[in-house]
DNA sequence: TAAAGAAGTTAGCCATGCCTAACTTGGATT
DNA sequence: AATCCAAGTTAGGCATGGCTAACTTCTTTA
């Protein structure tokens, strides 16, 4: 029987987390709530929430006092959240924004581009890519 | 003396309702709190509520009962909102992407945008509209 | 091994922005 | 002019996702 990939459908704030998780996991090995927290320059108390939350959610597994760990589910959502990240970071660094706008803008839209404008930024930016004279002083 | 045009930092949420009250005062030459509301999706009392609260910060002058009319700050910034709409809109169309999706993405995205991306993404769809052999098949 | 400090949790609170229900106002109809 | 109904308002509530303060657990170290 075919397993059933429940679409879990997460805010912009689930996404954040899942993000950040899975950065520190990859960079560090594991994930604890103080390091998302100082990560996302909020407290461990909101941190302990959603964790709380997301392994209800089946997005991680998480055990009291002990850590954390992304579920099957979780870790393909938190990659498909850091692919579309990287992106639209590529596109806009592309077009010569600015390294802080750029944080600060992808930051917010990535939460609201679906698949298939993902898609067409992720063409032209390979076109764009073999040729850089249509972006001399786009700004 | 110079009018000082103190930056109104404005949400999602406030930057939707003028985005509509001035496309209401464009199409309709009014913009009725049911109006807003029906365009919105919205109930009347949350409108109420934020006209309000826009009176307040100065961006729009409200009567109850009565009516409301942006004021200068309040028309400028719904301009800015609307024209940033509108060049997202331009560019995903380039992009060959669909129009409920570029509704659907431009409306969660707009927000999250900084001048000076846009002036990027201005910039690069003035050199698109030149070159369309680049957008061939990008989906 | 005891105790101190770091990490984690809980409880209770707040802001934003939406809702419904109930009430008020005003304009159109008779 | 009285009435009716659409439009508008108010009151009170809810969900999300933050916060602080106080408490518990774990780990490290003297």
């Amino acid at each position: 029987m075919p397993v059933k990939t429940n679409a879990v459908r997460s805010s912009a704030a689930v996404e954040d987390y899942l993000e950040r998780i899975l950065e520190l996991i990859n960079t560090k090995g594991y994930a604890r709530v103080v390091d998302i927290a100082t990560s996302l320059g909020i407290s461990q108390a909101s941190v302990t929430n959603m964790v709380q939350r997301l392994d209800g959610e089946g997005l991680l597994n998480y055990e009291k006092y002990r850590g954390l760990v992304l579920t099957t589910a979780g870790e393909t959502l938190a990659r498909n959240i850091a692919r579309r990240h990287q992106l639209l970071t590529d596109f806009l660094k592309l077009l010569g924004v600015d390294e802080r706008v750029i944080e600060h803008d992808v930051e917010g839209m990535e939460h609201h581009i679906s698949p298939s404008t993902l898609r067409a930024i992720e063409g032209l930016t390979a076109q764009l890519k073999r040729r850089p004279a249509l972006l001399a002083r786009l700004n």
